[in-house]
DNA sequence: CCTTCTGTTGACACCTGGTCAACAACGTGT
DNA sequence: ACACGTTGTTGACCAGGTGTCAACAGAAGG
């Protein structure tokens, strides 16, 4: 008879099966609804029991919130720097760099760009506007907007609305083309700029 | 001994009983999240077995679809005719209607606002399109623009993505006043009309 | 080979949603 | 008044999902 004695089970590190699990995790909720996926299907897909799903990330909308969490962040660097030079420029290519990253990691930028409302989840809301508010940062900095100022961010929180919808249009609906949405953007951006802005005092 | 038999619960008509549970299943909809209300919630609230609920609805699911469908729909009529003249007015008079309606029924529409997404349910996100394609209809008459232009119709259903998020500025987290939404709302859309969607053909 | 440590399992208790046969309120005919 | 049929309503039942936890077993060291 076989002496090997194959162990039915490997023991790994706890970072590496955490990581092992998210990953499967993050995939099913990329692909089905929240309630669709069931801790038994995030085991069976790490080959894993279900109990331990539990052990390493406490509730399953625990584990939700974290793959949302980790959505949210996109490895590379936010800011490459832009050039000092006219708003114009500036917003021109700071617009073309964030169509380059949307592009680049669409898939994940759709499953996050819309959100929160209906359903509305505290928690959930909480992390997309961390987010939205990342973005109107970085929109602040092109146009050279004062980040403190609330109005201001407020306007440009709903700039971000509008691109949200644009990118969605470009990238999963394919309605509008690259060059329309840098144009939509382009123009509303530096019409805020130039005419909604200054307004506030 | 009291002969006179209080019956333990009375017959309603169906139509006024699926009301009431409607009502109830709503009011607790919008004060928690989807998961966080149960149907013995529901049940209770209006005061009737657990199984009523389904009898009458279904699915808990779908009992939600119906709310989500019927807060879309807002009773008074969409379109108070608007007059002929130049864009500018049109577009000024249009919005001051539309600023209108929602400070109206802000709560309902609050709900409503901003969805689909990360918990990405196909049922609710294409309720959802639909009023946004309804609200986009009413701008393209605003503006004038050709309804079977579907570049133009994706323009426009972009700006009701900055519609709704100077919308939420506005009403829920009061960072701006409505002078302001109007201003932003104005330019933008003046802005796209003038600029943007000429470029289209 | 035995011991220790701990990553992992599997069974358990609890809750929630959907089904359905039985029940009881109410209108009707006598 | 009283029986009767209709049907709105109930409550028990089952399937399936979540979180907990004591016990198990793979791996490392003596």
């Amino acid at each position: 008879m076989s002496t090997d004695a194959e162990p039915r089970w490997r023991r790994l590190e706890p970072d590496a099966r955490r990581e092992q699990i998210f990953t499967c995790a993050r995939r099913l909720f990329r692909e089905r609804p929240y309630s669709a996926v069931s801790t038994a299907d995030i085991a069976q897909a790490a080959g894993v029991a279900r109990g331990l799903v539990n052990h390493y990330f406490g509730t399953k909308r625990n584990l939700y919130l974290q793959v949302i969490k980790r959505m949210m962040f996109i490895p590379e660097e936010w800011a490459e720097t832009l050039p000092d030079g006219p708003v114009e420029v500036r917003v021109q290519i700071g617009l073309t760099q964030f169509l380059d990253r949307i592009s680049r990691h669409s898939k994940a930028w759709l499953s996050m760009s819309g959100a929160a409302g209906v359903g509305h989840d505290p928690d959930v809301e909480e992390i997309l506007a961390e987010a939205d508010q990342t973005g109107a940062s970085r929109i602040m900095e092109m146009i050279g907007a004062d980040k403190d100022n609330p109005q201001a961010r407020a306007m440009i929180l709903a700039f971000v609305g509008l691109t949200k919808a644009a990118g969605r249009e470009w990238l999963a609906k394919e309605s509008l083309t690259r060059e329309q949405v840098q144009l939509l953007l382009e123009q509303s951006l530096l019409t805020i700029v130039r005419t909604v802005l200054p307004t506030l005092k």
